[in-house]
DNA sequence: TCTCGAATAGAATAAATATTCCATTCCGTC
DNA sequence: GACGGAATGGAATATTTATTCTATTCGAGA
């Protein structure tokens, strides 16, 4: 057995140490290693069989990891770990008012205000969502033969993962973009659905996008920041969720999650009922 | 033995079940009681035999504790607290598995269910990051004369809206698209920094590009999922955050919580603290 | 101070969990 | 395609940990 002259007694040690062995690992120790790289907290209060079964290894391979790291077994690499969770134990809100407590600047204080938007913005979502209109939208788009997606500047992030997350479920997508200054206004034909993303002030060429779109008689199903936006007249389906700000800053929390979870939705859907054409 | 009919399941139920009983409680019991209402949250990483021992009785004594608090024994009042903990980081492959065969996949459903992703993410966001390294971070990128941004596939959203948010700030950004299949780490001089966010499985682009960075001298900060990326090797200041995952997607919410809040930290230091060139 | 039921300590046992061992598989090399 | 060493799975074993049992102590009330 391997002597433990040189067993990480830290949680950088750890690191410092599964980094060092990660390269040079076949394949069921990796498995081991890329499991407990993210998911280190779960060591605390696991057994080796729960954490070899998550791994996808037999407790004996995940004991033979622990073993490399440099342990005598998984006992002794557990330590480390219930040691430091003793110490930091403090919930969440602990957490972030510590965070906060850190200065009043400071990057850490900057985070903690943004979580903490970002689960306001959550929350907010979950009260303001109104179930049949988005039920409306995965209608929609689960039979359309096209989906156009539109979102530019804070919304093109958003665009860019539903255009992401409908590529990996095999959903023809047209993402909008503005490269080369192209307009593909053009290849939106009947049947197609424009999903539309813009937040006040609106975006023109979103707008633009989807007022013609409109016009040709193609549906158009929009996230967006209120009831008044422009899309409404465009007799869109509308599903709106409203962001909390930092200064002037926010984030997308509240944005990601809507928009995930419509992708999947619609994946879903369609993979037990596909569109007509 | 006490029936476990009345078995707490959840904190707030154990909380005012100890205090209900507390009154009556022998001397050797009372130890027990006292112990745990002020060391509640060791009770997830121990075993009986420590907690009796800190409390002073025997073990046989601690479970006689545990059954009069209406639990069959200390394996199952020691589940709940594990449970507890582990809530940060549920199973949701499992979750949606049960949903599925409930047949309840309305976008509904599954919307509540990313919702809650993401809270579980920023919340376990505030648990794993270092304050430290978050700071270092913001260091480098504030001195950065240009700031190079890479991120592809699922992280492109996050590269978008760092640039978005740089741009809105009047930071010198360059953002690495793959546009044109044009390779621009040219444009990578010395004193630039290089921002790159990629998640398992690493997208090779991204590695090559902080290779490329980091051989010719460039400093990398890294967002990023896991303690053993390949960003390790390359001497990055590495943010690790984890997202936990729906099914086989995940939302973004505490990556673009992070993003944002380093994105301003840096804003904030540049305009009182301008970088030398 | 004696009695009796409740409480307790500690040993004995049961159960869960970690670790080792070995037969088999896999994979690179000749 | 045969060989040999490394890696693996899974059963066997060892160890730790939880739980039960029983003899003893304690303390209130007569």
């Amino acid at each position: 057995m391997k002597k433990n002259d040189k067993a990480p007694d830290s949680l950088e040690a750890f690191q410092k140490r599964l980094v060092e062995i990660s390269d040079s690992l076949p394949k069921r120790l990796r498995q081991c290693a890329d499991y407990v790289a993210a998911n280190t907290d779960k060591i605390a209060i696991s057994t080796v069989a729960e954490l070899a079964a998550n791994a996808g290894v037999q407790p004996s391979a995940f004991i033979r990891f622990c073993q490399l790291m440099g342990f005598s077994g998984y006992s002794e690499m557990q330590r480390i770990f219930r040691d430091d969770y003793a110490q930091r134990w403090p919930d969440y809100a602990t957490r972030i008012a510590n965070l906060r407590s850190s200065g009043d600047d400071s990057p850490a204080t900057l985070l903690a205000e943004f979580m903490e938007a970002g689960r306001a913005s959550i929350e907010s979502l979950a009260n303001e969502i109104d179930a049949e209109e988005l039920a409306r939208a995965v209608d929609a788009l689960a039979g359309a033969s096209m989906i156009h997606i539109a979102g530019l500047s804070r919304a093109f992030p958003v665009a860019a993962y539903l255009a992401y997350a409908f590529e990996k479920m095999d959903i023809p997508t047209i993402l909008h973009d503005k490269t080369g200054n192209l307009d593909r206004r053009h290849s939106i034909l009947p049947g197609n659905v424009l999903l539309a993303i813009s937040f006040a002030p609106y975006t023109r060429e979103t707008i633009d996008l989807a007022t013609y779109a409109h016009e040709k008689g193609n549906r158009i199903v929009a996230i967006t920041d209120a009831l008044n936006s422009p899309f409404h007249r465009l007799e869109a389906i509308s599903l709106k969720v409203s962001e909390v700000d930092v200064g002037a800053f926010r984030a997308l929390s509240a944005t990601l999650s809507l928009a995930i979870a419509l992708a999947v939705a619609v994946g879903a859907r369609r993979s037990s009922d596909p569109p007509g054409k």
